[in-house]
DNA sequence: ACCCAGGAAATTC
DNA sequence: GAATTTCATGGG
């Protein structure tokens, strides 16, 4: 159970876990010049450090390969796909200079759905504390002690009563019928995974609660539909400001990448898009 | 078209 | 330290 597997990587763990895409990830205490993180995803634990370009995943070999080197990404050309976006225009390549380190995660599609669903009109912090109550109360216990992320079995046979401690407040009732949704068979997570996004969208806005910017964010984040744009009021402002009448089709198939380089550098420079 | 649900964090006063 | 803003979706 215990291992580790360094290589030497493209992938910023800071950049890639704290841009808003998942919320199970945590920074942990670590030696000076290391960043750690620990979290849950896939039904795993995982300690993850990192010291300038050298990553360490603290698991075993056959870990690492079942798990972690997909769910990171790490099998695609970071550095052919970031120079294809800074050709687009130099706003974007200004952008991306400053996260040129952010993955995206290959998470699981249940998860993604829900954790979307109760970001709506939400903080990260809240989001956090909201999933972790929902693992905490209705999620299996691994072998490591922590807690998976509950599946649609489970959550489709509870009452808005049981869902109150989450307190997740008029979203309650959206998870509940995401999980029936997906249980009964009238959202088919199998079939978005091979369809087209414009299948997906349309399908998972088929479930109470889920509107255009967390079936896209769930395309994105739980899919890897990676031509998905989420479009929130940052954004919007972003795209208004930055890069003024350019439509995010523009992006193609990477357009998902060019949103996170744009909605990190919005952030850090909130007066450039006000 | 507008306001609220049910909060907590972030921001501004 | 207190008031205000933020925020995605559906319903009234």
């Amino acid at each position: 159970m215990n291992g580790e597997v360094v290589l030497a990587a493209d992938l910023n763990l800071q950049e890639t876990l704290e841009c808003g895409q998942c919320f199970r990830w945590n920074a942990v205490p670590a030696p000076d010049g290391e960043i750690r993180y620990q979290g849950v995803a896939l039904q795993n634990e995982l300690t993850v450090s990192q010291r300038g370009d050298r990553v360490t995943f603290h698991c075993t070999k056959e870990d690492f390969q079942q798990y972690w080197k997909s769910y990171f990404d790490l099998g695609t050309n970071y550095g052919e796909i970031h120079s294809q976006l800074c050709d687009i225009s130099p706003v974007l390549s200004e952008a991306a200079a400053y996260a040129p380190g952010i993955h995206i995660l290959r998470q699981d599609p249940w998860e993604a759905l829900c954790s979307f669903i109760l970001s709506q009109n939400n903080n990260i912090p809240r989001i956090k504390g909201l999933v972790e109550r929902l693992c905490r109360y209705f999620g299996a216990r691994l072998p490591s002690g922590a807690f998976a992320f509950p599946g649609p079995e489970v959550l489709a046979a509870l009452e808005i009563s049981d869902l109150v401690p989450v307190r997740a407040g008029f979203r309650a009732k959206y998870i509940l019928d995401a999980a029936r949704s997906v249980l009964n068979g009238a959202v088919d997570l199998k079939k978005i995974r091979e369809a087209p996004i414009s299948y997906g969208r349309r399908e998972l806005q088929k479930i109470y609660g889920v509107g255009p910017k967390v079936a896209e964010c769930t395309l994105l984040y739980g899919f890897y539909k990676t031509e998905g744009f989420p479009m929130d009021v940052w954004m919007r402002r972003a795209m208004q400001k930055l890069l003024p009448g350019l439509d995010p089709e523009t992006f193609g198939k990477n357009a998902g990448l060019a949103q996170q380089y744009l909605f990190h550098y919005s952030r850090m420079h909130p007066d450039l898009v006000a």
